[in-house]
Order: C-alpha cells, then structure tokens, then sequence
RNA sequence: GUGACUGUAGCUCAGUUGGCAGAGCACCUGGUUGUGGCCCAGGUGGCCGUGGGUUCAAGUCCCAUCAGUCACCCCA
C-alpha cells in the first residue's frame, strides 16, 4: 500500500510547538479581554465574492493565492485567506453595530493562501487577529497598536520593530499616487530592477518597498506619502504617533511601508523581526474605513491588526514538557488490575502519571519511569499485593518507604 | 509562477577513483533475588525518495520524476 502523505504547505503540530501555539491562545484571551476584545469564532469557508470584494480584485491574494471552488451545487466559496473580511461579514451579519459604542472583537485560527511554501510560510497558516469597529478616533489606533505590542511583550518577545506609516484617504492618496508615479517616470532599465520597472506601473506603492540595493538609492528622493496627506490625515496621523510615543513605545516611521491588501487607510502598521528569515513580518495591521460600508453594512470605521502564529512560534523559546506526578511499575500480573485503579484514584486527586500493561522486568519499568521524568515511582509488587501498600520511591533523592494504597494520593500531595 | 540547493536507519549525518550499507544519538535486552539515571556488553531497525539508463558491478555516473528546504515574488 502506497502511504497517503500530507498535502505541500499544510503542517501537522506536535510539542513543542504545538505547545507553543496553546500557550499564544491564552494569552491572547488573557490579555485582550483585559482590551475588551470578545472572542469570535468565525466560518473559516466562506462566498467568494466576500474577499474578491474586501481585500481587492487586483491584489496578489485574489488573483493567485486563493483556494477557490465550487461547492456542490456550483456556487463558488473560498477557504478564508486572511480573517478581516470575515469578521466584517459577522459583524453587519449580525448586527453588532447596533449596541453602539466600539465593538472589539479577536479571533483566531487558520488561514490558507496557495503560495509556494518557505520559511515562515504555509499554505495552511496561522492567524490571531483582533478588529476594533466603530470608531474614527486617532487613540484606538494608538491602543490597537499599545495592545499588540502588550501581546507579544507578554509572549516574552522583545527585539521586534515596530514601523508606523500612513496610507492616507481617498482623497489625498491619488494625489500622492499621481506624484509617485511621476517620479518614478524618470526612472529606466539602469535605475530600478526588472521588478519594479513592472511594478512602476502596475503598483507604483511597492517600488518603494524593494529590497535591491539600487532601487532603493534611486528612490531615496522619491516624494513620501508623509508629505502629501491631506489636514484630516495628517491630524489624524499626529495623534497616533503622538499616543504611541506617549506611552512609552519606541517605534520607526516608515514612509514606505506598504500593505497588500487594498481596504487599508490611515493609520498602517507592521511588526518586523530580523531572526526568522525572509519573512519577517510577524504581524500587521491598520484602519480600514469603509470596508464595512463596501461590504454593505452600514458606514463604521475600523482598526486592527493581525499576528501570524507560526512566525511568533518561531521566535518564541521552548519550554519544558511538564513531568508527571507518577510512574507505576508492576511486577506481578495480578498486579496490573490494582496498577490501574491506583493510577485511576490518583488522577482523579489532580494528579498525572502513567500505569503498566503489562509486566516486564523492574529494570526496563524503572527505565521507562525515569524517562517520563516522574516524581514519584510506585512499585506494586508481590510484598506490596499482598499488604496493600506502595513502595513510593521519589526519584530525584532515591528514597523510599511503604504507603497504604488508601493514602498514597494523600501523600504525593504533601510532598 | 521563477530559481538554487538537498533526498542514505526513528533523528543528525558519513559513505574515497563505481567494488559486501556505516557512525553517533534514540529504542530494546542483559550486566545473577525486586530498583532508574552514569558505565559496559549485545540486539532491533535500510525499496540508499521513485522510475528508467550506462556498467561485469550503481548509494556513488547520466536522464526523468516526486518530495523537502531556502530565496524571488507576496504577505502574517
């Protein structure tokens, strides 16, 4: 029989790093409901047209990236390739505007894009995202980002760059563009990669985020978004860079920070590591006013952002698998039944450990409970049958002594 | 979608000009009555990614294919 293996980009998780994954979890439910963040669970198959209609036709995402098709009765779905558009949906859906005030709302789990596979890059992966609805305010972008960076401080991740820029409106960003775009007119073969010679015209915002060398001193004077933002923009930008720094966060102004998804205005934000490879983003996010409006719900602004989990796993340090409290060893076959029901009665005190099987030789059971890293063996043998004791030996002095069954729960407790 | 590199034991990897498939770790069993770690002895474990080709002979050379990794691209 030919083995059916797993499909490329798609990851089975075992500890440590599943471990990993459980522990960014909790956190997040710990430290963004301290925020006011509801947790949401959210379909993860969803209408086509709903991320064709968020996110932009044109992007990489839609165009190339998407699993897409048809279900069984040939209405096209598509399994979600970021969170955003699906919390929207939920929240017009089912109507959480109408509380008033600013609905916070996080979720997590997984995403699927069909991008050829790397470090740091799955085609099953794993966001936490959090969507703050409801609000036009510089400050919530300022706490959204604070949030994040409690998030991940609390992860135990320090050395990251946080980089800040502002897209603009769609008011002064076509200014902007139209600049841009007339800069990098001047620009031919010898200046700028093939790459962005392409990208000049199909997506001008992306030539300032290339990495060559060369495209990056010839467009060193390119005009910055910073300059050209309109009062409203540039107010609102103030207040958030403000904010930031007034809380003691130290974060770069990147003016050619760039997001590839098409609904972000405003306020745009990226957190970046320089230990994981190439890609380095660990998370992102920004406003997006008038998504909801685009999607059909009613005009509410939004902020938010997203981690991507296997990134963060990456930077995160493995921690210890938690020893149990027991190893039984058995030596009689008789035995076995009491071996179980011992372990039984202390699992239900609260306590963890393992029972035999079978019988083998003390030497090989003493092997394997020392390999589990218990605390405690405890030794049922002839002697101990026939008495109804344990031998409890505490594995890290050697010591031992004889404990009626009845209280040996007892008795590993106190230790 | 493009490119480069890598596929040998559960894991990490050796394997010379083509000439018997190897090591370390892990695992199992022992080292005399019922005692773990350290040490010692022995043992299990291989479609050498897959399919062709060259050759007396292929893990080794050639072609194809599949898979993995990293990078481009894109993004979390």
């Amino acid at each position: 029989m030919t083995k059916v293996s797993k499909i490329k980009g798609f990851a089975d998780l075992f500890p440590p790093e599943s471990v990993k994954f459980s522990r960014m979890e909790s956190v997040a439910k710990d430290i963004f409901s301290r925020y006011g963040y509801q947790e949401t669970r959210i379909p993860i198959l969803e209408k086509t047209e709903l991320f064709s209609r968020s996110i932009g036709e044109e992007t990489d995402v839609v165009q190339k990236e998407m699993y897409t098709f048809p279900d069984r009765k040939d209405r096209l779905v598509t399994m979600r390739p970021e969170a955003t558009a699906g919390v929207m949906r939920a929240y017009i859906e089912n109507k959480l505007f109408a509380a008033g005030g600013v609905t916070r709302l996080y979720a997590n789990g997984p995403m699927f894009r069909y991008e050829r596979p790397q470090k740091g890059r799955m085609r099953q992966f794993h966001q936490i995202d959090c969507e703050a609805l409801g609000s036009p305010d510089p400050l919530l972008d300022a706490e959204v980002i604070l949030m994040l960076e409690h998030f991940l401080s609390e992860l135990g991740l320090t050395k990251l760059t946080f980089e800040i820029n502002s897209l603009g409106c769609r008011e002064c960003r076509p200014v902007y563009l139209a600049a841009l775009s007339d800069f990098l007119k001047g620009m031919h073969k010898e200046h700028l990669c093939e790459d962005c010679m392409r990208r000049k015209l199909s997506n001008p915002l992306r030539v300032l985020d290339c990495k060559v060398p060369g495209c990056k001193e010839y467009t060193a004077d390119a005009p910055k978004i910073t300059d050209h933002l309109c009062d409203g923009c540039r107010e609102h930008f103030d207040v958030v860079m403000e904010a930031v720094t007034g809380s003691g966060l130290s974060y770069t102004l990147n003016p050619r920070l760039v997001r590839g998804l098409d609904y972000y205005v405003r306020t745009t934000f990226e957190v970046v590591s320089g230990d994981i490879g190439s890609q380095s983003s660990v998370a992102g996010g920004g406003r997006y006013d008038g998504l909801i409006g685009s999607l059909g719900g009613p005009d509410q602004p939004g902020v938010g952002f997203a981690c991507g989990m296997e990134r963060l796993a990456m930077l995160m340090p493995e921690t210890e698998p938690v020893k149990p409290d027991f190893h039984i060893v058995v030596l009689e076959q008789p035995g076995l039944a009491s071996g179980l029901s011992l372990a039984q009665e202390l699992r239900k005190a609260g306590l963890s450990g393992e029972a035999p099987y079978a019988v083998s030789s003390m030497k090989s059971q003493m092997r394997q409970a020392n390999k589990t890293g218990a605390r405690f063996c405890l030794v049922l043998g002839e002697e101990e049958l026939r008495t109804e004791t344990a031998l409890v030996k505490n594995m890290a002095d050697g010591a031992q002594e004889s404990i009626p069954l009845g209280r040996v729960a007892t008795h590993l407790l106190g230790e």
